[in-house]
DNA sequence: AACAATATAAGCAAATTCGCCTATAATAAC
DNA sequence: GTTATTATAGGCGAATTTGCTTATATTGTT
């Protein structure tokens, strides 16, 4: 089975949310308290093995405090 | 009954993607086909009465041809 | 006004996400 | 190595989205 363009950036978007909730020394759990759901659900996130919400994506960009056009900004 | 934050988040986001699509001259249908997905999805991702996910979002840009970091640099 | 094109509404079943939970794995600190 | 912290995995039911459809409303054109 082949991986989608969709597949590929929700992994993308994963690692982004991953890289920038460690710059900001958070663990999955802080950022799941925050945003106030379940750290499955953040792992699922970062793990691109969910495709989750645009709300979901933006409560996240509140929580780490960065513009979502800034959390979006990168290279597939 | 109130508004979330979530929701008025939402309708702004689909406003933004109307306000792209109207300006790219493409009908809900036209958009609906290069995305393939239902023109009632369409409509109800601009009326923001449903919690799109982000690939669908993906979709959209791709199919409007303008980065998402475009789509999601709009104010509240 | 009449007609065509476009958008909204609503219901239903299938698919997917998500909260909740438990268990295991990987990483870090000592 | 041991212990603690952090992350991954998987299952299950409830909630939500989505495709599909039909019907109605709105908007634009002549």
């Amino acid at each position: 089975m082949k991986y989608s363009r969709n597949d590929r950036y929700l992994k993308a978007l994963g690692n982004r949310i991953r890289e920038l909730r460690v710059a900001k020394n958070l663990s999955q759990a802080d950022l799941a308290y925050s945003v106030n759901f379940e750290i499955s659900q953040i792992s699922r996130i970062e793990r691109g093995v969910t495709n989750t919400s645009i709300s979901n994506l933006y409560e996240i960009s509140v929580a780490l405090d960065i513009p979502l056009k800034k959390i979006v900004d990168f290279d597939l």
